[in-house]
DNA sequence: TCATTTTATGACTATATAGCGATATAGTCA
DNA sequence: TGACTATATCGCTATATAGTCATAAAATGA
């Protein structure tokens, strides 16, 4: 938002592989979940509603995306939050929803 | 990020959806276009390079997701952005990724 | 070394959707 | 009404990926 040369087919790729990380409620759930601290995979396997397999893909993805850390204490492995934009990104969009709920009922969403 | 009881499934997925809205580089494409102003479909199409079938088409998922607005004129019809909210989620990322760049090359996002 | 625990990966299925060509729908004007 | 233009929708294919089960890989301790 500023300067206007228009960004190429593969800069829009980026940014939008960048959204797809947000865009499914599992990977959601899971930096939800990271939101009260570090967790280990089977502390989430117990926490969530899916696999541990399921759970371990969709954590390389966050770690890929550059959104978790990854520290391995013996045979676990610790994951946390490693980029604050996760909370920013999740409160613009709970606030719109929210807004647009209030309009319409009371649920509210707040990660 | 306040309070803590978490969200459930149903609202995660309507979180994730939302972002799933700016997932597509053909989507970020059109509201990287209608930053200049309001626009028709044939405009679009003569600016983007994909069929007038699919620019409706991803019109018609932002103007559900409340991104745009959508005027009649004639035959024509007109869309703009109608949610600031999009120019900030864009601004995040943008920076996010050109932080992420310049540690590694020159490339810079902004849309 | 072997058994155990924890995490990661491989093969697979099911589902969602981007994109296309063809066509329908709707508005305008003669 | 009929011709024309602009947009929306339908049917389809191709592709991406969430999720599962089974298994591999890696660290620990006996």
């Amino acid at each position: 938002m500023s300067s206007l040369p228009e960004l190429d087919r593969n800069a829009l790729e980026k940014i939008a592989s960048f959204f797809r990380v947000f865009a499914e409620p599992t990977r959601l759930a899971i930096l939800q979940s990271l939101r009260h601290g570090p967790a280990s995979v089977n502390e989430l396997v117990a926490r969530l509603s899916t696999s541990q397999a399921n759970i371990s893909k969709q954590l390389k993805t966050l770690h890929e995306a550059d959104l978790l850390a990854r520290e391995q204490r013996g045979t676990q492995v610790i994951y946390s939050i490693s980029e604050p934009l996760v909370f920013e990104l999740c409160e613009l969009v709970c606030s719109k929803l929210n807004r647009r709920a209030q309009a319409e009922s009371t649920i509210v969403y707040d990660i």
